[in-house]
DNA sequence: CTAGCTTCCTGATAGC
DNA sequence: TGCTATCAGGAAGCTA
C-alpha cells in the first residue's frame, strides 16, 4: 500500500469554477423573484464594499431577478439594475435555510427574505468577500473586470494561450492558476486538467509545442466541464450538508492522490509544491521535457 | 512590467 | 494532558 502523501486540509471546501457553478445553480431557484426586507452583518471583514452600513442600507428592499457567475465570483442581480458580488475564496459556504435554521458557526451575514427564508454566508477562515455595485458604478472594485475567458469561451483556443504566455518563463500550472488569463481554476482543476494533457506541472510556458497549447485549450473545457457536471447534488442534500460536501473529490485522478496508483499507468503519484501550490502529478505520465 | 514574498484566518496535526 | 509550531489555500498588496 503506497504511502497516502495529502492530508486534505479542508478538503471538503475550496470551491473553484465547478462547485461554484453548482452553489448558483442550487441557489439561484431559492431566492429568484424574492426581496430582502432585512440584513444582519455579523462580521464586517466579509463586507469589501461599501462600508457595512451602506451595504445594508442598498440591499435591504431589494428584490433579485437571477443568479450570475464570473470564474469563482458569484453575483445576485436586482431589480434595479445593482449587483451584489461575492467570492466564497477558500472556505465560503452559501445557503439558502428557513430562518428557523440552525445557525452554523462561522456564519458573518445574514438576509432575511420575504418568503421567511434567509440567505447565509458562512466563511471558516473568513477570507471570502461581498462587494455591493450600483447600476451603472464600475465593477472594478470587485476585481471581475480582471478576469480572463471563462473555461467554455469559444475564444479560448490554442492561438489565444499561446499568444498570451509562449513568452513567460512561468510554470505552467501557475498560468493556469492565473484569473487573468482564464477565470475559474484553482488548485484541484488545474492538477486535473495537466493530468488530462500529460504535461508536467513545472513545465515552463516558453517551452510548451504547438501540441500542448492544442491540448490544454480542450483540456480546460472539457475537465471544468466535468467537474459541473460530477458535482451535481439536489437542494435537500445540499442544505443538510450545510453547502460543504457537495465535491467530486472521489471521482479525481490526480488532485490528493498523491503515494497513490496513477489511474492509467499504475505508478505511484508525487506531490511537489509548484509556486506556492501543493500539485499532484504522475512522473511517467507526466514527463517534464528539457529543451 | 514581473517575480517573489507576506498577509489574511482557522483548525487539524505533529512534536515535545 | 496541554502547550506551541506548522501548514493549507485564493488573491491582493507589498517590495525590489
Amino acid at each position: 500500500m503506497a504511502e497516502q502523501v495529502n492530508t486534505f486540509k479542508g478538503n471538503d471546501i475550496m470551491p473553484e469554477l465547478p462547485e461554484v457553478e453548482t452553489v448558483r445553480t442550487i441557489i439561484a431557484p431559492q431566492v429568484t423573484n424574492r426581496r430582502i426586507i432585512s440584513v444582519n452583518v455579523l462580521n464586517g471583514k466579509v463586507v469589501a464594499h461599501p462600508t457595512v452600513d451602506e451595504f445594508c442600507k442598498r440591499l435591504c428592499g431589494n428584490t433579485i431577478c437571477s443568479m450570475d457567475r464570473r470564474g469563482k465570483f458569484l453575483s445576485f442581480i436586482f431589480e434595479n439594475g445593482d449587483r451584489l458580488f461575492l467570492h466564497l475564496r477558500m472556505t465560503g459556504q452559501l445557503l439558502v435555510t428557513p430562518q428557523d435554521f440552525p445557525q452554523a458557526k462561522h456564519t458573518h451575514l445574514v438576509m432575511q427574505l420575504d418568503d421567511g427564508h434567509q440567505i447565509r454566508y458562512i466563511d471558516l477562515r473568513r477570507f471570502g468577500r461581498f462587494w455591493y455595485v450600483r447600476n451603472g458604478e464600475p465593477t472594478a472594485v470587485t476585481g471581475v473586470d480582471k478576469l480572463g475567458l471563462e473555461p467554455s469561451d469559444k475564444s479560448l483556443t490554442a492561438k489565444y494561450l499561446k499568444s498570451k504566455l509562449a513568452c513567460r518563463a512561468k510554470a505552467v500550472k501557475e498560468m493556469l492558476l492565473d484569473q487573468t488569463i482564464v477565470a475559474g481554476i484553482g488548485n484541484i482543476y488545474a492538477d486535473e486538467i495537466l493530468f488530462a494533457t500529460g504535461i508536467h506541472p513545472e513545465q515552463k510556458c516558453s517551452e510548451l509545442r504547438d501540441t500542448d497549447w492544442r491540448k490544454l485549450a480542450k483540456a480546460i473545457p472539457d475537465v471544468i466541464a466535468w467537474g459541473i457536471e460530477t458535482n451535481k447534488i439536489t437542494p435537500e442534500d445540499y442544505l443538510a450538508c450545510e453547502g460543504a460536501s457537495y465535491r467530486n473529490t472521489p471521482l479525481l485522478k490526480v488532485y490528493g492522490r498523491g503515494g497513490q496508483p496513477c489511474l492509467k499507468c499504475g505508478r505511484p503519484l508525487e506531490r511537489i509544491t509548484v509556486g506556492g501550490r501543493s500539485s499532484c502529478f504522475c512522473p511517467a505520465c507526466q514527463r517534464k521535457r528539457s529543451l
